[in-house]
RNA sequence: GCCUGGGUAGCUCAGUCGGUAGAGCAACGCAUUCGUAAUGCGUAGGUCAAGGGUUCGAAUCCCUUCCCAGGCUCCA
C-alpha cells in the first residue's frame, strides 16, 4: 500500500497512509486538533473532515475559532434548527438554512399555515439542545436527481431546489445541493435529512454556543410574489465567550443608534401626528443640521455650483414628461386632485424642475456643463414596513445637483464629481469607502439597450479609475440611468450607502432640453444626478452613529458649558461665555444651583464637547478649567485666551482631537 | 405591503386571576453654595395609543385602526 504526502499550510509536508482522510490528518498532527477539527480545507475548497486526501493535496484543518470553522458551525447550527422544528411540527416543509455574518437562519412551512411565535423560540431552542446533547453525527450522502426527487417527494421546496439544479439552474441552488448531476444530503438521524453541499461538522455535539435571536417572515426565493414562510435567525459562536461578546456588542450598536441618540440629545423626534417617516428637527438637531448644509453650500459655491430653488409640488403633466408617473408612480403619495380635475403630486425627485430650469431661456455649449444645486425636499411614499429612523423616511431633503453637460464632457465631469463627493465625506469623518454600480433594472427602465450600455460602461470606467473596491449590483439603478453609490463604513463597521451619482440620457430627451452647439446645431445635453448626502436626513442619522453621538466639535449643537463652582462665580461664567461667543462659538452656562459634580454630569450626558469650570482661582487668574469630552484628567488654570485659540483652531480645522470610536 | 413582537406619567419600566394607576429619573417649588459624572425635602404629572365589543366591573379578554421595533421585499 503506497502512501501519500499532502501539504500543510505551513508549508511542511505529512506522509499519510493510503485513503486517510482529513480526520486522520488531524490525529496525526496531535490529539487537540483532532477535538477541535471541524472539517477540512483541501485544495481550497471546504469540505468536510472525513473526505478521502490524495498526494500532493494541499489540506488546512478548519477549527471552530476561524472564519471557515465558524461558518461551517453556523452552517450545521441551522440543520439542528430544522431538525428541531420538524421534531416540533410534524409535517412541517424547510426550505433553506445558510449561515450568515454572525449566524444563520433556516426558512420554513409550518403545516396549517401556522406561524412562528417568540414564545416558539424557547421550545425550539431546548429541542435543538437536546439534538446537540444527542451526539448525532452528520452523515454524507449522494444521490442521481431521480433518487433525489423520490427521497424528498414530501418537501416540496428541496423538490423546487433540484428541479431547478436538473435544468442547471442558478448558482444558489447549487450551494444547496453540490451541483452536477447528483445531490448530497447529510442525515442526522435516520429520521431527518437535509439536501446540502456541507461541510459539515462532524456530529452535533461541536454546537452548542447559539442563540436563537428572531422569527420573521421571509418570501420564498426572496421574492414577494412567492409564499412567505416562517424564518427563525440565530447566532451561533466558536465558545461561550464569543457569543456573549457578541451579544455585548450588540448592546453597544444599540447604544449608538441614531433613534435612540436623537431623542436622548433631544435633536429629532417622530411626531406620530405627523405619520410614519416624517421627522421634526429639534433646535439641538437644526444647529447639526444647518451648519452641515452650510458648510456644503460653501464647497458647492467653490466647486462651480449655482443655487436652484423649486417648489414641492407640480401638476401631473411634469411627472408625465419626466417619466416618473409612468415608471416611479408607486413611491410617490397620491395626487391632489383640483375642482378641475387638474392633478398635482408631491415631488418625489427634484431634477424635473431642474431641467425645466434649464429650459427657461435658449442654452449655449458655453454655459456647460451648467451645475445646479438644491437642498430640495422631496416626498416618497414608502411602504408602511420600510421606514427606519431617519435613514428610511417619506420626507426627506436632498442635497441634490443636476450637471448638464455635452457628451464629451461626461466622463471628467463625471471623474471629477466622484473626487469631489469622497473629499467632501471625508471631511465629515468617514474615511473607509467601496463603490456599487448598479445597472440597468430588468424590468422598469426607460431608453434604449445602446443607451444604457453606453452609460454602464462610461460609469464603470470612472468608478475603476477611482481605485476604489468596486461592487457590482445588477439591475439596481434608476429607471432612467444606471448609478455610482459610495458606500461608506462607520466606525463600527457597518456600511451606509451615501453619495448616488447617476447618468441620465432619459430625462433631458423627454423634456427636449437642447443647447446650441459651436456649428449652431441644436443638440442634446446629458443630465449627471448626484446627492452627496443622499439624503440630509440619512446623513445626519450615519454620523450620529459613527460618532456615537460625540459629534466632533464644529458639529456639536452646544460646543461649550460653562460652570462656575459657586453662584458667586456665575458672573465670571457668563463673562467667558460672552468672550466665545463673540467669536461664534456655542456656548452655555448652567448657573450654580446644583452641586458642580451634577451639572458636570448633566453636561456629559449631553456629551458637550468641552464643560468649562471656573472658579476663585479662576476669578482672579483670569483662567478656567477645561474638562474634555473623552478625557478623565481635567485641565486646571488655563488661560482664557490660550482655551479660546485652541478652540477655534480646532472647530477651523474641522478636526476632533477624539477618536471617533467612543461608546 | 407581508410575518413576529410591542405601545402604561416627558423618559425607563412595574402592574398578580378582570376588582380604586405605581416606582426611579426628568420637570416644578423650597432649602443647600459646593473645584470635576447624581445634595436634601416637597409638589405636580395618566381618557393605560385610538375606537368599538364582552362583562356588574377592562390597562388586563376579543375586534378594528394608528404608531413603533426586528425581519422579508424595496430604497436616498
Amino acid at each position: 500500500m503506497s502512501d501519500l504526502k499532502v501539504e500543510l499550510p505551513d508549508a511542511s509536508m505529512r506522509t499519510l497512509s493510503e485513503g486517510s482522510t482529513a480526520f486522520d490528518l488531524a490525529k496525526a498532527i496531535g490529539k487537540r486538533l483532532a477535538k477541535d477539527a471541524l472539517a477540512a480545507r483541501v485544495n481550497d475548497q471546504l469540505t468536510d473532515l472525513f473526505t478521502p486526501l490524495h498526494d500532493g493535496d494541499h489540506v488546512a484543518i478548519v477549527t471552530p475559532a476561524s472564519d471557515d470553522g465558524r461558518e461551517v458551525l453556523r452552517h450545521s447550527s441551522a440543520h439542528v434548527l430544522a431538525q428541531a422544528v420538524t421534531r416540533l411540527w410534524p409535517g412541517a416543509h424547510y426550505a433553506i438554512g445558510p449561515a450568515i455574518r454572525d449566524g444563520f437562519y433556516y426558512d420554513f412551512e409550518l403545516p396549517g399555515g401556522q406561524h412562528f411565535s417568540d414564545d416558539d423560540l424557547v421550545r425550539v431552542d431546548a429541542e435543538m439542545r437536546a439534538i446537540v446533547a444527542e451526539d448525532q453525527p452528520f452523515t454524507r450522502s449522494e444521490y442521481s436527481i431521480g433518487d433525489g426527487l423520490v427521497l424528498f417527494k414530501n418537501q416540496p421546496f428541496k423538490i423546487e431546489i433540484i428541479e431547478a439544479v436538473a435544468r442547471g439552474a442558478g448558482e444558489e441552488d447549487l450551494a444547496e445541493t453540490g451541483g452536477g448531476d447528483t445531490i448530497s444530503t447529510y442525515s442526522n438521524t435516520d429520521a431527518f435529512i437535509d439536501l446540502c453541499r456541507g461541510p459539515h461538522v462532524p456530529s452535533t455535539s461541536h454546537l452548542g454556543h447559539f442563540q436563537l435571536t428572531r422569527v420573521a417572515g421571509a418570501y420564498w426565493r426572496g421574492d414577494e410574489s412567492q409564499p412567505q414562510l416562517q424564518r427563525i435567525y440565530g447566532t451561533a459562536w466558536e465558545s461561550k465567550e464569543a457569543l456573549v461578546a457578541h451579544l455585548v456588542q450588540l448592546e453597544e450598536a444599540e447604544k449608538r443608534d441614531h433613534r435612540r441618540l436623537g431623542h436622548e440629545l433631544d435633536l429629532f423626534s417622530f411626531p406620530s401626528e405627523l405619520g410614519p417617516g416624517l421627522a421634526v428637527f429639534h433646535p439641538k438637531g437644526g444647529i447639526i443640521r444647518r451648519v452641515l448644509e452650510e458648510y456644503s453650500r460653501q464647497r458647492h459655491e467653490a466647486s462651480g455650483y449655482e443655487f436652484v430653488y423649486s417648489p414641492h409640488i407640480s401638476k401631473a403633466e411634469l411627472f408625465e414628461t419626466s417619466g416618473h408617473l409612468a415608471w416611479f408612480a408607486e413611491s410617490m403619495y397620491p395626487p391632489m386632485v383640483l375642482d378641475e380635475g387638474q392633478h398635482y403630486y408631491l415631488k418625489p425627485m427634484n431634477c424635473p424642475f431642474h431641467v425645466l430650469i434649464f429650459k427657461a431661456r435658449q442654452r449655449s455649449y458655453r454655459e456647460l456643463p451648467l451645475r445646479m444645486f438644491e437642498f430640495g425636499s422631496v416626498y416618497r411614499f414608502e411602504k408602511s414596513g420600510v421606514v427606519q429612523g431617519l435613514t428610511r423616511v417619506r420626507g426627506m431633503t436632498m442635497d441634490d445637483a443636476h450637471i448638464f453637460c455635452t457628451r464629451e464632457q461626461m466622463t471628467e465631469e463625471l471623474a471629477s464629481l466622484l473626487t469631489f463627493v469622497l473629499d467632501l465625506l471625508r471631511d465629515f469623518g468617514l474615511s473607509e469607502f467601496y463603490l456599487e454600480l448598479s445597472t440597468r433594472p430588468s424590468f422598469k427602465a426607460s431608453g434604449t439597450d445602446e443607451e444604457w450600455a453606453e452609460a454602464e460602461a462610461i460609469l464603470a470606467a470612472v468608478a475603476e479609475a477611482a481605485e476604489l473596491e468596486l461592487v457590482l449590483d445588477v439591475g439596481g439603478g434608476a429607471f432612467y440611468g444606471p448609478k455610482i453609490s459610495v458606500q461608506a463604513r462607520d466606525a463600527i463597521g457597518r456600511t451606509h450607502q451615501m453619495s448616488t451619482i447617476q447618468l441620465d440620457f432619459q430625462q433631458p430627451k423627454n423634456f427636449d432640453a437642447t443647447y446650441v452647439a459651436p456649428d449652431n446645431s441644436r443638440q442634446r445635453p446629458i443630465m449627471i444626478h448626484r446627492a452627496l448626502f443622499g439624503s440630509v436626513e440619512r446623513f445626519m442619522a450615519i454620523l450620529i452613529e459613527h460618532y456615537a453621538g460625540n459629534l466632533p466639535t464644529w458639529l456639536s449643537p452646544e460646543q461649550v458649558r460653562v460652570l462656575g463652582v459657586r453662584d458667586d462665580h456665575d458672573d465670571y461664567a457668563f463673562e467667558v461665555a460672552a468672550l466665545l461667543r463673540l467669536e461664534g462659538v456655542r456656548v452655555n452656562v448652567e448657573v450654580a444651583s446644583e452641586p458642580l459634580g451634577a451639572r458636570i454630569r448633566k453636561a456629559k450626558l449631553e456629551k458637550i464637547p468641552y464643560v468649562v469650570v471656573v472658579g476663585d482661582e479662576d476669578v482672579a487668574n483670569a483662567t478656567l478649567g477645561v474638562n474634555a469630552r473623552g478625557s478623565n484628567d481635567p485641565e486646571r488654570g488655563v488661560s482664557v485666551s490660550a482655551f479660546r485659540e485652541r478652540l477655534l483652531e480646532e472647530i477651523r480645522a474641522h478636526a476632533s482631537p477624539e477618536a471617533p470610536t467612543w461608546a
